[in-house]
DNA sequence: CGGGCCAGTTTTGCATACAGAGTGTTTTTG
DNA sequence: CAAAAACACTCTGTATGCAAAACTGGCCCG
């Protein structure tokens, strides 16, 4: 006999999203968060203990990582988070300044008055950020900035493939803090990237945007030279 | 008595790859090569059987691949061969010209004698597949020319992403064939390339893959538009 | 004659069980 | 006492089993 086949009552709220995919959410956010190191182990039993789940929907998800990059598949010995070099680190800027230009390049091409309006609130919610020293905040609208450009390019593709090169980068700037002289000089050309969009000077702005990319790529580099970044391999010790 | 304790004699040829590697390898091909059609469902009973595994590695795979864009996963409901859309295609040329222009203007800033030379004679060997009109060497030839001005640009991460992007349209180029003029323009841009490469003019490499870029977009549009592209929902049939 | 509902089947998603590789420790031997 | 071998433990990799969701086809009802 069959319980509940009523269907007003039985109320299963189908929030049933398929596991793997939560999963993956949940582990990149720790990985780009710095929760998980760079370079420190993923143990399977001990995941699927935190997360609550099995390993198959587990190791499914830290595949789907692997293929995006942020954790390294040692074979028959499980994967670590992903540890990138300085030489990585310069690699990866290099690449999300050609993207990132591209992406500023498309924008000044096709963005319309809505999308300008609304990326120049966002520029002056992060001037208020920034006038208050509010790190966290200020990233946070750096990044719906960034997001809004990309957008506006209408390139879904460039956009897929943007974020997933930046994500490797995540880990860094979550934790990288700017001299108080970078900090400016970002700010101000985040004052003429809104100048250059409204004058839909395409060149202009790619041109700045991989500047802007290669300043950011200098300052964490010089962090990550000075150690005050944790990206020492914390793995073997 | 042990056999084979001596390490020398004991040729443990190790062909115990993961499988989930193995089987991520096997699909693509099968994907990129258009042995699976663009919008056909991976049945996982049939693809373990046909592979020779169970479902637990078949669906990590399946997994990696999805997160390359080359499959889409329906949740509850399986996966199915990435199909792009004419809109898709631009984008993703839009996206490559970006990459591959940056990987050749890095490209003429960086490589060497040796490397140089080395393109130079697969161009050679191009031009001998041209001149018979053997478009599947011409093929292979032309990737690996592109292969090497990734490899001389020395950007790991350029390089990845590029092939990761570029994969998703292997599947239109493998059957894409030339009209005589365009294929010869082709041809010849290759020979300006080299040029440019041999010069070390890095922003005239650049532009001259974002028109070849270009052309080629214009030209698999055209087929898709004229639906010699095999693009069509083939799934529910 | 058409549309919707219901049962059976297939297929996906997840958990678990098992085997083999890897790792660290202990023990044994030179 | 040191180095190497053996062993035990842990972990990953793979297969299999089970439950739920989706699809299929047929039946009933309008």
């Amino acid at each position: 006999m069959q319980i509940s086949a009523s269907p007003v009552i039985d109320q299963t709220p189908p929030p049933r999203q398929v596991l793997h995919q939560v999963v993956a959410v949940r582990l990149r956010q720790r990985i780009v968060e710095g929760q998980i190191a760079p370079g420190a182990k993923l143990n399977e039993r001990e995941l699927s203990l935190s997360l609550q789940v099995s390993r198959t929907p587990l190791r499914e998800a830290i595949k789907m990582l692997a293929a995006e990059g942020l954790v390294e598949l040692l074979p028959n010995r499980g994967a670590v988070a992903a540890q990138m070099s300085a030489q990585d680190v310069a690699d990866t800027f290099e690449v999300i300044a050609g993207l990132e230009g591209q992406s500023g390049a498309l924008a000044a091409r096709r963005i319309d008055e809505a999308q300008l309006a609304e990326i120049r609130a966002l520029h002056y919610e992060m001037l208020a950020a920034y006038t208050r020293r509010d790190l966290p905040t200020y990233y946070r609208q750096n990044a719906a900035i960034h997001e809004r450009i990309n957008a506006a390019a209408r390139n879904p593709v460039l956009a897929q493939t943007y974020r997933q090169v930046n994500g490797r980068l995540q880990a860094l700037r979550f934790r990288s803090n700017f001299d108080e002289r970078k900090w400016q000089r970002a700010v101000q050309q985040h004052g003429q990237m809104l100048e250059l969009l409204a004058r839909r000077d395409a060149d202009g702005l790619r041109a700045l945007l991989v500047l802007h990319l290669e300043h950011k790529r200098d300052a964490v580099l010089e962090l990550m030279q000075r150690g005050d970044l944790p990206l020492a391999r914390a793995a073997s010790a």
